[in-house]
DNA sequence: CACCTGTTATAACATTAGTATAACAGGTGG
DNA sequence: CCACCTGTTATACTAATGTTATAACAGGTG
């Protein structure tokens, strides 16, 4: 998978390259069970030091989302799958997004609108721009 | 509005400041036009040095959710409400978030209804918990 | 044994966050 | 005019964080 970095952006780049790997995993570009690039590579790619890329690793193993194996290295593992624990974990956030949204003056309808336009995206479902 | 502060969170303090602000815009507890405790004020009410406030109210401002009259200070103001780049601010945000719930099982409908209740919570309706 | 994996340790450097002190310009009300 | 409020700016300092650099180690592969 592509990696891209905005090494002007105001994120760090552990985060932008743990945000782009979820990206991934969601839109199916990897699959679970897919072997990352070891670090020292990903970093070789990037251009980025060795640390930063184990850094973004550690995290997202932290997270759930990532596994290691002593033999192979990093692969992708979305471990687990608590709804509960999930829909609390993203709610905060959500909230904050929404708050944001709502203070645009962007209605309940324009956010649901979105988050399923996204959503079919992740999918893979080809929309016939269905109003 | 109450301002509470985890010194302990890995977020900025400004950080803090800023979405609890917009939260309280979006939950009405701050409504347009409302005059914002003074940079001075803030600080000794949270406990926390004046620049750090001043840094969240020039954010602030910044993102059109505040205006400064000279003769008041800082108050809400909510200016621009352009729709079209209203969507194009939250979407990036949101397409992080969707990702990492997708990765953790949640479907479409699991999303949907949490921004169903969240906005109808900022809209102050009472839900009578409707399956 | 050479080579790969992640992991750990240590040091150095740059940037950012937060604090501290002080000053300034504009506006208000005595 | 004067004291007092507002945000704003400048400067300096400390602490934390992000990133790089070099090096070493343990486990597994061929």
């Amino acid at each position: 998978m592509l990696i891209e970095i905005d090494f002007s952006s105001d994120e760090a780049i552990y985060q932008q390259l743990c945000n782009q790997i979820i990206l991934g995993i969601a839109t199916s570009r990897l699959s679970d069970g897919e072997v990352l690039p070891s670090v020292r590579q990903m970093a070789d790619e990037i251009g980025i030091n060795m640390h930063t890329v184990n850094k973004a690793y550690t995290i997202l193993r932290q997270e759930g989302f990532v596994k290691v194996d002593r033999r192979r290295g990093a692969f992708v593992s979305v471990s687990d799958r608590n709804r509960e624990r999930a829909i609390r974990l993203v709610e905060k956030d959500m909230r904050v997004i929404l708050a944001e949204a709502r203070c645009r003056g962007l209605s309940k309808q324009d956010m649901l609108a979105l988050v399923d336009r996204i959503y079919d995206e992740y999918d893979g479902v080809i929309r016939t721009d269905d109003k």
